[in-house]
DNA sequence: ACGCGTAAACAAG
DNA sequence: CCTTGTTTACGCG
């Protein structure tokens, strides 16, 4: 055991296999917190997004924005996002989780939840422009709200709540074995803003 | 036991 | 990987 490890205040484990999941809680203090919700649904470019699924083109009520380093392109559902620039409070949040998790980033994707109706489906984070691997910081700002992992083959679940404030960190080969999920709930009815902090492969 | 509200799994467009 | 509807399950008073 070194005293000297950067990664000794690491949060354990909440998956019990193949993946890693460390939920460090509240990085700051709840007056803190409120300063950057504020910021953030008042100044961050939020578009709904869209999504096309059995060639029907849906506009979701969910909204997002994409930020990065570079102009990074970002392509689905026959739309290319092109990265904008890092705010102030991105690019010191951006640091805030660098340090946190002892790792870097180079985007960041946001997703706005008006309240509890809105959610994410099962997924995983498995872009092909993403860093294999790369770890992804989730940083929640706002309405408190569910979060689960399923495992892919053996079906078992852990949940936990994401608290105003909070940072997240999935890495290794978690995507590859579980999916996540943001169930909607009816007990909601406030905002949650979530920054995905991400590596994108660095593209020609 | 029953009714109610919510959650979750699932299917379909 | 959205949205809605159906079905099933569950906690609670």
């Amino acid at each position: 055991m070194n005293l000297f490890d950067d990664n000794i205040d690491t949060p354990i484990n909440l998956l019990h296999k193949q993946g890693t999941v460390n939920y460090y809680g509240p990085l700051m203090a709840v007056e803190e917190a409120n300063r950057y919700l504020t910021v953030l649904l008042n100044e961050v470019e939020w578009k709904n997004d869209v999504a096309v699924m059995f060639g029907k083109r849906i506009i979701t009520k969910r909204k997002v924005a994409w930020y990065g380093d570079k102009p990074f392109k970002y392509t689905y559902s026959n739309t290319t996002k092109l990265a904008l620039p890092w705010t102030r409070e991105l690019l010191y949040l951006k640091e805030l989780v660098e340090e946190t998790v002892g790792d870097t980033f180079n985007s960041c994707l946001l997703n706005l939840y008006h309240n509890g109706a809105e959610g994410m489906a099962w997924h995983s984070d498995d872009e092909k422009e993403l860093k294999k691997n790369g770890a992804i910081g989730s940083l929640s700002f706002g309405a408190e709200r569910k979060f689960a992992f399923k495992h892919k083959q053996s079906k078992d679940t852990v949940a936990l709540y994401l608290q105003h404030g909070s940072l997240l960190v999935m890495k290794g080969c978690t995507q590859r074995y579980w999916a996540h999920r943001l169930p909607p709930t009816k007990m909601i009815s406030t905002p949650r803003v979530n920054l995905t902090f991400r590596t994108m492969l660095e593209e020609t």
